[in-house]
DNA sequence: TAGATTGTTAATCGATTAACAATC
DNA sequence: TAGATTGTTAATCGATTAACAATC
């Protein structure tokens, strides 16, 4: 079980990794056996030496003229991913945001699983969203062993994250996915991974003065 | 009102911002006058130099021993920020992560303001999310040209998300901001923001891979 | 074979980090 | 003054891009 490990891929080229996935799937359904990082590039608007590099991290080689075999492509860019195996999450925080990662359906490809909510509001609790229960925040021990839980991610307004990451940490859980914009105070064997709104916009407003001035 | 125009800032540095928006934000109301950049790095778990580096960008000068003039430091941020001024959005697939946005009440202090959605699904339309109308994709043109629509969000499944991009572009909006996770096209001078959770989830469990082998 | 595509090494580019004199 | 903090120039680091021989 235990493979050799490849150097870690820079982040930027793991961020890359899902759409050439998603794209590769979608060649098998054409049929496709082979295919060159030339084309991967042309159609996902990259250019074809980046690709290149970027499939050089899966381990695999492809062949001069013909391309790599698509179906090792996908498994070994999936291995990478980490879509092959699930991980189990709970979220915290079952306002707007929370329902929609709760109902949203396509993590199941991404290898994650949301298996329960968690809401300090007990009109919610014992309810259920998307076939989800919601849970008390005092349930998170609980849930957590019972489960497996790898991952917490949490959606509650920011007042209360740093409480609701406090209690995740307690439980035993080493991976957050934090969607509130508060820098979060954990201990340094647990990961936490920020998802902030407010700096894409910040990016998205930036584009569009530059592209205003031209 | 055209201003001299510092050099773009780096999109790393940019991404940062908010949270020294929101960090700063948060100590005027402690009544703090003047602020360095060893205190700031220090709260919020970076390194003084970067600070000092990110805070270059708003071409103000801090004094030695005494730091940045807070005021001014905020003002400067929400400029780069653009969270100083509107711009109306319209959000295009009222399903879960729409309506999500919809309700979020923080853009608002991001300089955003979405002030309708749009959605295919005839039940639907008329109704309010939020206190947003919900309008039919037909009426994308006449939406845009009322209420000074500068960005659309895309919000709506895979399937729909070019189809609803080109709506948007033909109405004239020149910034989509992504949730759909695939490559828009669009024409040169409109700019795509790509929101990719499968990328930040991704990143997430390489780190969480990374931090096992520890 | 000819030519497209890979694999690999080197060059470029840009962000981060270091070093240190200037300043309050 | 002494010492903390700034501003600025240089060094480092890592990702992207270029170049080109090897290969099918």
């Amino acid at each position: 079980m235990t493979q050799i490990d490849r150097k870690a891929i820079p982040v930027p080229a793991l961020r890359r990794m899902p759409a050439y996935c998603n794209y590769l799937k979608s060649l098998t359904l054409k049929g496709v056996v082979y295919i060159s990082t030339t084309a991967v590039a042309n159609d996902l608007n990259l250019i074809p030496i980046q690709v290149r590099k970027d499939f050089e991290y899966t381990g695999l080689s492809g062949r001069p003229k013909i391309g790599y075999n698509l179906e090792m492509l996908i498994e070994a860019v999936e291995y990478i991913l980490g879509w092959n195996k699930m991980s189990n999450a709970v979220i915290a925080g079952v306002g707007n945001l929370g329902k929609a990662l709760l109902s949203y359906q396509g993590f199941k490809n991404y290898g994650l699983d949301i298996i329960a909510g968690i809401d300090e509001d007990k009109k919610k609790q014992g309810k259920e969203v998307a076939g989800r229960k919601i849970f008390s925040p005092d349930q998170i021990g609980a849930l957590v062993k019972e489960n497996k839980i790898g991952i917490g991610i949490i959606t509650v307004p920011v007042e209360s994250a740093q409480a609701m990451a406090d209690l995740f940490v307690k439980a035993g859980v080493k991976a957050l996915w934090n969607f509130a914009p508060v820098m979060l105070i954990v201990p340094a064997d647990v990961v936490v991974q920020n998802e902030n709104l407010a700096s894409s916009l910040a990016v998205l407003s930036q584009r569009i003065k530059q592209q205003k001035e031209k």
